[in-house]
RNA sequence: CGGGGAGUAGCGCAGUGGUAGCGCACCUGCUUUGGGAGCAGGAGGUCGGGGGUUCGAAACCCCCCUCCCCGACCA
């Protein structure tokens, strides 16, 4: 240790907000060098690798390939599956000789092209690679130390199939693999449902870690075990009377619309604050958002004020307006929108299930200033499509059992994906010939694991107010040996100690350091290496050693002999 | 991208126009030595960069860069 580059910091630096960034800088595990990049010093290097070794272990065991693809990727390759344009934003691009390259945000483009090349016949699948890679991508806003950076380290997998059912059990044989890889780091997860997002296909599952710096949440049923990211949860069927049991506001009992001056209000809470002495609350207004689908066409979602749209279920592959589709759309006025005969106008109306409860509902009256109270779905404004695309919140029944659901903060800390023929239809060569001759594209999944994301998840999930205490499967080292005190007797006998723990294959980070003891003992706990191993002259005098273990606490003492046996190996 | 804040030694910070400082860390010596020691001495700075105001700028003004926070966005 007396010669490991290594210096702990007993202040963190004034930018880390979370523990596991705080302890990570603090321990010397590493190190920004600009917004979102970190350097791994020689103990952070250590437990990258074994997440590293877990993963190599786990998608190996499953039959995956270890491969290695570029960083560096033509652009034309993005332009090529179309993707440019939903990942323009964060690519970091690079002139090259052979024209313009990025850096990989991720790399199903490549691995597609890459296997379909050596892939040429239905008696090659099913075939499954994976690397471990750094991945570039220009986030907003880097966070957290290593939990959302501009550069990390992922590892991902890639499956091959000759048909939709042989994909889904490549799916399922390596989602359990990605699995155990969390199960081995002894951290609580659990796979709920996803969004396939700016990836493509359909089912999609991401491994979430419950976590309070957590940026994501799941919605999740303790009654049933269902569980599933809300950006893709449709809120269950409600009872109607839970809905409209709220004040509705103004014209609550009306026989007809009444039209309100409402200057300068646009936005749900705006028409609430202007209504407030008449009772109204979120709830009591209707929602109307205008997106435009995946052909251009335009889509009015309604929901509950209270509610978020689900795009991805109101206008699949669709997206919201823009400044310029409202332009374009002279009919839809921005923040006034209501669905008042928008449905004869031609356009989709589509509304959340809960829209049609009963009573009247207070909504933009398609004139600027201008809301509306007393409108009554069927009698003021008609509905085309019933679906459910509101977001879900706790407590709202469970689409699979009814049950109260509960909304869990949590970290995403992998993401699988069948993805389909989502870039063997699009990308050159992604074909192979079939039983009957034919040419066909591949079906795909992909996997995604957050190895430096992985490292951050667990020092915030067994960290105390001492340091960090790793789980022995990704601690830097599985033994921390401790010399107290500069007596030539105590040094003989850790060099012995190292020794025979060594040979016996034991990592060991021996503290030979000429400093205090107290110093030692914050510089272990904060490291947090399982087990400390204390040599000092009060307990050879004795005829022991001292063992702590640092995630409890607990301390024993043993012979030297008797060390081997005495410590969680 | 919008709003807010911050850049002074490796880390944490003070410094309202007149010789650039403190704590931790670092180097040397002595003492100390089982829970972040004490004393003495020492080294380390383009005060983020550029321009301006001034006899004089870390400080005041302008531009730029970087970093952080809230939001928007996002496998």
């Amino acid at each position: 240790m007396s010669r490991l580059l290594l210096r702990t910091l007993r202040e963190a630096p004034a930018d880390a907000e979370a523990a596991s960034h705080r302890l990570l800088v603090r321990a010397g595990y590493i190190r920004r060098t600009s917004s979102g990049v970190y350097a791994f010093l020689p103990l952070g290097r250590r437990v990258l690798a074994n997440v590293e070794r877990l993963v190599r272990e786990e998608l190996g065991g499953a039959g995956v390939q270890e491969i290695l693809l570029p960083a560096l990727q033509p652009r034309e390759l993005w332009e090529a599956s179309g993707r440019i344009s939903v990942y323009e934003d964060i690519l970091f691009g690079l002139e090259g000789r052979g024209g313009r390259m990025v850096l990989g945000p991720t790399h199903e483009e490549l691995a597609t092209v890459t296997v379909s090349a050596d892939v040429e016949s239905w008696r090659d699948l099913p075939v499954s690679v994976y690397q471990v890679q750094t991945k570039f991508r220009d986030e907003a806003r880097p966070r957290f130390g290593l939990l959302r950076g501009r550069e990390f380290l992922m590892a991902d997998a890639y499956s091959f199939d000759a048909d939709e059912a042989s994909m889904a059990a490549s799916y399922e044989r390596i989602h359990a693999a990605v699995g155990r890889v969390f199960d081995r780091c002894g951290v609580q997860y659990r796979a709920v449902e996803a969004d396939s997002g700016g990836m493509g296909g359909s089912v999609s599952h991401e491994i979430m870690v419950p976590s309070p710096i957590g940026e994501d949440h799941f919605a999740h049923c303790a009654a049933c075990g269902w569980a599933a990211n809300v950006e893709t949860a449709a809120a269950g069927a409600r009872d109607p009377a839970a809905d409209s049991a709220g004040p509705s506001g103004p014209g609550g009992a009306a026989e007809e619309m009444v039209l309100h001056h409402t200057p300068g209000a646009p936005g749900i809470e705006a028409v609430v604050e202007h209504f407030q002495d008449q009772g109204l609350t979120a709830k009591g207004m209707l929602k109307c958002i205008a997106l435009l689908d995946a052909h251009g066409g335009v889509v009015l979602a309604l929901v509950p004020g209270d509610r978020e749209v689900l795009v991805s279920r109101a206008a699949p592959g669709g997206r919201t307006f823009e400044e310029a589709d409202f332009i374009a759309h002279p009919e839809l006025v921005k923040g006034y929108i209501g669905p008042m005969g928008m449905l004869e106008k031609g356009i989709r109306v589509v509304a959340d299930p809960s829209v049609g409860r009963p009573g009247a509902w207070v909504t933009g009256a398609n004139r600027a200033d201008h809301h509306v109270s007393g409108a009554v779905a069927g009698r003021d404004f008609q509905v085309g499509e019933w679906v459910s695309i509101a977001t879900i919140s706790a407590g709202d029944p469970c689409p699979a059992c009814g049950g109260p659901v509960e909304l869990i903060r949590s970290v995403e800390a992998a993401h699988t994906f069948q993805l389909g023929r989502r870039y063997s239809d699009v990308l050159p060569g992604a074909v192979f010939t079939d039983e009957s001759g034919a040419e066909a594209p591949f079906w795909m999944g992909c996997y995604g694991i957050g190895v430096s994301r992985l490292v951050a998840i667990v020092a915030e999930a067994t960290h105390d107010d001492a340091g960090l205490s790793w789980p022995l499967a990704l601690a830097p080292y599985a033994v921390h040996l401790i010399s107290l005190g500069t007596d030539p007797e105590v040094l003989e006998a850790s060099e012995a100690l190292y020794g025979d723990l060594a040979g016996a294959g034991t990592s060991v980070l021996w503290d030979d350091r000429p400093v205090r003891a107290g110093v030692k003992f914050a510089d272990a706990d904060l490291i947090g290496i399982p087990a400390q191993v204390l040599v000092g002259a009060r307990g050879l005098a004795g005829g022991v050693v001292e063992v702590k273990i640092r995630a409890t606490g607990e301390r024993s003492e043993v012979a030297p002999g008797e060390l081997a046996a005495a410590l969680p190996l």
